[in-house]
RNA sequence: GCCCGGUUAGCUCAAUUGGCAGAGCACCUGUCUUGUAAACAGGAGGUUAAGGGUUCGAGUCCCUUACUGGGCUCCA
């Protein structure tokens, strides 16, 4: 995302009373127009108020400028009521739905007999622009009473819907008269009405002050988020500061489009997903294949360094093991439906966990065991519903990189810690830096199970942890799982999309239903507390935002040629070759290509492969014994010794390192 | 699962109101032998996603299915 501007700095101001904000900004000399526009305030209780608004006492107020978030959301808000009435200015019929400011931009609802086309959008666009140049202003006014402004909104039902909410949950709103059910007026030059929403507001004080916006799509959605309710067609926009804050958005969602993991892969030969084997199910191609195993193999390393124990477990099960499990119940429906084999129902497996359970229960188990730790490449099978597969992120087989740790209570605090560190720790070495955490806890909710104690405690031992790490730390009240908390890592990427990666979760759950003990040095025996760990979450997500963390210019050390000879003239051919199969020697990627294309053109091939090194050879080299690098960058090192290029290779691969290789 | 798009050569995309399916790249063959992002020429490549319907005639219009894109819903 592009960063959103910091909330700037500005003293408060001072309105007299019986004079409007407007007024007080202007004498105070803050700018009133352009990409720093004062555009709203908030007063002393907090609350943001109209530029219009004239208090009944002196009162201090913030000014609020359009390019804070407060003043981008109102600028955004302000921007949806401009498409609504576009909308209802070319579509009479049109009945509102919502339209609230969302991150970027904003959108409305609407019902109407027929869906927008892509040409609605267009004629809609432009109404846009008609309307916020003539500078409507936006009035706000208070309904009377209920049912003032249910005679007014007779025929938006959706309104009336949203009214009769409002009376009902929050009663005395109305009755005390103190309410808060308004409508905001547009009029235009003339003074003219020309369209009202209800709208608790606030919002700019003219059109004039939306100085960039663009429709991006329209898209069905239910009413008020329920898939019970009528379908609304939803139009989403985007609205800017300034038209080079505006051009500077549509640029990153083209720099996004370039890395989109999907075009990657398929432009890089990396994976598919043949519509003959289904949807959500991707094959790997040679390529991919071999990223992935070197994802997968630095992995595996790093886990058995830090003691983990690798197991295996079969990829379908019989019925009773996900009954015992709890997940047949409650995730039937995104399970693969069973197959019937010799009398019993097989399914095939949504999670590891049960199979890891049942390796930890094979034998008694020691206190001296514990932390046990449990590591697999598993990988599960999820019905996923047809709309949300999407590329490598949303499948429906998968590949967990999954890990059940068992402890004694007293042992969990630090394995959180340890375990925390080790998942930041590894996520870095793949390139991965920027992180932030996101705790899960619960709420009153009776879905919750484990005693209250148990989830104290747990959720201490994370917050704990995560607090330790001193990254960033987002509360998420509610939205633990039903069975315990969790930490998740949310990484953001080269162009500052996050991405929620790892996950901690403490489990008061399983170790319950499958009834797992181990004795304790007093010789009682106990139950064991379970952390569930997934790092990479699926291999297929992590190679996914990988690739586009990359823009498929993938590493040295994971990229699936490393090298590619380049010689001048085919006769130069010969000279690369036992170059490359010393370095190939070494185990490095490395191969020439003698394909009949010209050097120029070899060298944009392996520049669209996204080939680390690039090593050329014509006569100067060859009579001197040595090769010339091209980088992936378009940096240049020439006539470097053969002895001195398959180190520099070979040591630069084995570095790990995320970025380059480079002259520069 | 729901709504709206889309599906034409391996890839990216053309094809007038229904009237002979085409281009670039990639691939193959040949010529050329060149110092850092595209040599030249030729060739091959298609049941227009699949199935059905309307029509003298369908890539084009209608129906069904599959896949796919954007959303909604969902995400252990």
């Amino acid at each position: 995302m592009s960063a959103p501007s910091k909330q700037p700095v500005v003293d408060p101001v001072v309105v007299t009373a019986g004079t409007t904000c407007a007024e007080a900004i202007a004498q105070a000399g803050l700018p009133t127009s352009g990409p720093k526009a004062i555009v709203v305030v908030r007063d002393a209780s907090g609350q943001l108020r109209d530029l219009d608004w004239a208090p009944s006492s002196d009162e201090s107020v913030e000014p609020i400028a359009i390019d804070s978030p407060d003043g981008l959301n109102v600028l955004r808000h302000s921007a949806a009521h401009v498409l609504a009435q576009a909308v209802q200015d070319l579509f009479p019929e049109a009945k509102l739905g919502i339209g609230p400011p969302v991150e970027n931009g904003f959108y409305y609802d609407f019902s109407v007999s027929k869906p927008f086309q892509p040409d609605d959008l267009e004629k809609i666009e432009k109404r846009m622009q008609e309307i916020v140049k003539s500078g409507q202003t936006f009035k706000r006014r208070r309904f009377e009473d209920l049912e003032a402004a249910k005679a007014e909104l007779k025929d938006e039902p959706f309104k009336l819907e949203l009214v009769d909410i409002k009376g009902d949950v929050d009663a005395d709103v109305m009755e005390v008269g103190g309410g808060e059910l308004t409508i905001y007026d547009n009029f235009d030059k003339d003074g003219k009405r020309c369209w009202g929403d209800l709208c608790r507001g606030p919002h700019l004080p003219s059109t004039r002050f939306i100085p960039a916006f663009k429709i991006m799509r329209s898209a069905a959605a239910y009413w008020r988020g329920s898939e019970k309710n009528p379908q609304l067609q939803r139009i989403y926009g985007t609205a800017w500061p300034s038209r080079d804050a505006l051009k500077a958005y549509l640029q990153f969602l083209e720099e996004a489009a370039k890395r989109d993991h999907r075009k990657i892969g398929s432009d890089l030969d990396l994976f598919s997903f043949p519509d003959e084997i289904g949807s959500g199910l991707a094959v790997f191609h040679p390529k991919g294949g071999i990223i992935r195993r070197e994802l997968e193999n630095y992995s595996r390393k790093r886990h058995e360094e830090e003691g983990y124990q690798f197991v295996n477990s079969p990829h379908i099960t019989k019925e009773q093991l996900f009954l015992t499990s709890g997940h047949l119940p409650y995730y039937k429906d995104t399970m693969f439906p069973p197959m019937q084999i010799e009398g019993a129902e097989y399914y095939l497996k949504p999670m590891n966990c049960p199979m890891h359970h049942l390796i930890y229960r094979a034998r008694g188990r020691s206190y001296r065991e514990l932390p046990l730790r449990l590591f697999e490449f598993g990988t599960v099978y999820r019905y996923e519903k047809s709309g949300v597969v999407h590329g490598l992120t949303r499948v429906r087989g998968l590949t967990m990189d999954d890990s059940h740790i068992y402890t004694t209570q007293e042992q969990m605090g630090d394995e959180i810690k340890f375990l925390l560190k080790f998942v930041l720790d590894l996520l870095a070495d793949y390139g991965l830096s920027d992180f932030y955490l996101e705790l899960s806890t619960r709420d009153d909710s009776p879905k919750f199970v484990g005693s209250e104690e148990n989830w104290a405690e747990a959720t201490a031992a994370l917050e704990r942890a995560a607090t330790e790490s001193g990254l960033e730390l987002v509360p998420d009240p509610g939205g633990a799982a039903f069975y315990g908390p969790k930490i998740s890592v949310q990484a953001r990427d080269a162009i500052g999309r996050s991405w929620q990666m790892s996950t901690i979760q403490v489990d008061f759950n399983m170790p319950e239903r499958f009834g797992l003990e181990y004795q304790a040095a007093d010789g009682t025996r106990k139950r064991p507390a379970l952390i569930h760990r997934a790092l990479f979450g699926s291999i297929e997500r992590f190679f996914g935002v990988l690739t586009e963390h990359y823009a498929g210019a993938f590493p040295a050390w994971l990229s699936p040629i490393q090298v590619v000879g380049i010689p001048i003239r085919t006769d130069h051919a010969p000279f690369l070759q036992s170059f490359v199969d010393r370095l190939r020697g070494q185990g490095i990627r490395a191969e020439v290509d003698e394909s009949d294309d010209r050097m120029q053109k070899k060298i944009r091939t392996a520049q669209q492969q996204k080939i680390p090194f690039m090593v050329l050879a014509g006569d100067e080299d060859v009579s001197n014994g040595t090769v010339s690098f091209r980088y992936r960058d378009g940096s240049q090192r020439n006539g470097v010794s053969l002895d001195e290029a398959v180190e520099h290779v070979v040591e630069f691969v084995k570095s790990r390192a995320n970025s380059g290789p480079s002259a520069a």
